[in-house]
DNA sequence: TATTACTACACAAACGTTTGTGTAGCTGAT
DNA sequence: ATCAGCTACACAAACGTTTGTGTAGTAATA
């Protein structure tokens, strides 16, 4: 900057304010800057724009890991969307550790991030380490996991409706005994997913049976025992709704080593629409979970958060709707080829 | 630092040397000032530390993308290392895009980073973009893909090796018409795999057939596409490896679609790894790419020339040895079984 | 004519650290 | 007695921006 000063005669006031666009400098000195700056190359060092302004460009995420679809697509959205609005992004995993989420905050905070947007570790159930986010005045949004008592702002998918699409769906094809394999409890979205659930089998008249419902970490591995336990009722079941796609993974192996058809005996419907459920024989129905709109939507609430930064705080969330991916393990024109 | 130099009777130059340790500092004063600093929860501005020292303790890294397994994988190694080495990492994708690449650079180095780890794009040909890098003394390492002539610090897959391993393998299973899923020739890794599956043809006596490779981008329409191609030829092939898992799943899928068994008439190797090799029917037999190890490797090798600033430039180059996973798709057993 | 308002710029302080240089007292070797 | 080499600390200048305040000159309004 000294050298576009000097350079152009004017003070590094003037070359600041020109390139910041700012209103009491001349239209042609602007324009004369800007060339000069374009010509000699000029890298402004946002370090230094952060440390006077107290707030830099960055953006901190944090999430419980970065593998499988979810998460990785959500941050390709929330990149998507920060560098559209010259924010880069950087990224921390809490591992599903409340621990290090509290060191990855402390970090983020350090490193003077403009906002921090968080998907909360499986086993968190205090939140005072947001305070001080709060308190610094950096805008904080929730996504996905959000936490289920404070008042935050944050950006979620509506789950229950997604769980009640797939359910009654599965009551669509005929299904009547549907077995719900369910994610721990005190994860928001777990919960609606089951709430969805009950609320389809009510709409149906049904009443639901404690016994059909499998609460696990919703690994593949316990897909699996969750399967074979609901095999092991005296009265059969003709469907399951799992909470997760690793889960009805995993039942849809026990399934098939043991010769029952799915859809025709049993039907399947998983939640996250992963990959692998296009790859799998048959491919498994599952819930769209809108992971880069997700992104994009908590960018989006950031941006307005911290573009008043003093207003009295006021909740805001954004409930997006998920869809329904109907493929075969719960289609209809299998079930009636099965001739059930 | 001000309300500690205060409160202790001391200069803000001694809280600075205390809190880094610095020699001239005696051991009683050090624990003073550190014991406020906890008491009165100082938290250091990294900011205005990399300002005054022109770098920061983030660490920048570019991948093409973060989807699938491989860079999620990769980048979790790199966060462990990374933050086990008191840096945090700010990743950025360049979508197989130069220009992207380009202005992920610049975004980096204006942040002040540390380092840089760089996955070329799959376009990129040119590099002069990373010269900037290396002039303002910013430590650069390449993983994966990188530049084929450049003098530059590297870690890399012995992609060579585990190509050569898994076409062996198929050999071994009594294979003799193998046809290879070529990857852009361009890329280092395509052409090692390529190398090495050239090679385990050679250990065999057997003389190349150019029509039975075929090149592409690998993903799994391609992988489809050539296995048409490969099926239309007058004499029949008994396997395919390809260069990529994407691209012989697709290559699965349309030999299911014919009804062509698998092992039993074509056997199939992948490389990656991926999450969904075990997943198909059959399991594809893939090589592993040591993805994790690939990270911590690289940011090893970011320590190591940020411990040394100005000595001369030393190419240094790391290759790790590739692990062949044997699954259902080239098996023996299942391969006699099928009676050839 | 006086007041206000706007344009166009410069001065200099601030942001929170780090670090080269300076100083003073002390120890041990020459 | 002198010098070198240590310890232990303070002063003040940097790092590269932003921004409140000040100062002119010009135009519009009262």
């Amino acid at each position: 900057m000294a050298d576009l000063a000097r350079e152009l005669g004017v003070s590094m006031t003037t070359i600041s304010r020109a390139l910041s666009d700012h209103h009491s400098i001349g239209a042609a000195t602007k324009q004369r800057v800007l060339k000069l700056a374009k010509k000699l190359n000029y890298q402004p060092n946002h370090l230094a724009a952060a440390l006077r302004k107290g707030q830099s460009r960055l953006l901190g995420v944090v999430v419980p890991y970065i593998e499988g679809k979810f998460f990785p697509s959500v941050i390709q959205g929330i990149e998507q969307a920060a560098s559209k609005a010259g924010f880069s992004v950087i990224v921390c995993q809490s591992h599903e550790d409340v621990q290090l989420e509290r060191r990855n905050v402390e970090t983020l905070l350090n490193a003077q991030v403009a906002g921090v947007l968080v998907s909360l570790a499986r086993n968190t159930q205090d939140f005072y380490h947001f305070d001080k986010v709060r308190s610094r005045g950096v805008p904080l949004v929730f996504f996905d996991r959000i936490p289920p008592t404070e008042q935050v702002n944050s950006v979620v998918l509506n789950d229950r409706e997604g769980a009640l699409q797939a359910t009654r769906h599965l009551l669509e094809q005929g299904c009547r005994r549907i077995a719900h394999l369910a994610g721990p409890a005190h994860l928001n979205i777990y919960q609606h997913r089951r709430q969805g659930y009950l609320d389809a089998l009510a709409a149906y008249g049904i009443a639901p049976d404690e016994s059909l419902i499998i609460t696990s970490d919703m690994t593949t591995d316990d897909g699996a025992r969750a399967m074979r336990q609901l095999l092991a009722l005296p009265e059969p079941i003709d469907a399951v709704f799992a909470a997760g796609d690793s889960a009805i993974l995993g039942a849809l192996q026990v399934l098939k080593g043991q010769g029952i058809r799915v859809p025709q005996d049993i039907a399947l419907a998983g939640f996250s629409n992963e990959g692998f459920t296009a790859i799998t024989e048959p491919q498994l129905t599952s819930v769209d979970q809108r992971c880069e709109e997700m992104g994009e939507a908590a960018v989006r609430l950031f941006l307005e958060l911290s573009a008043a930064p003093d207003a009295p705080f006021v909740q805001r969330q954004v409930v997006l709707q998920p869809e329904l991916f109907v493929r075969e393990s719960s289609r209809q024109g299998v079930l009636s080829l099965g001739g059930r």
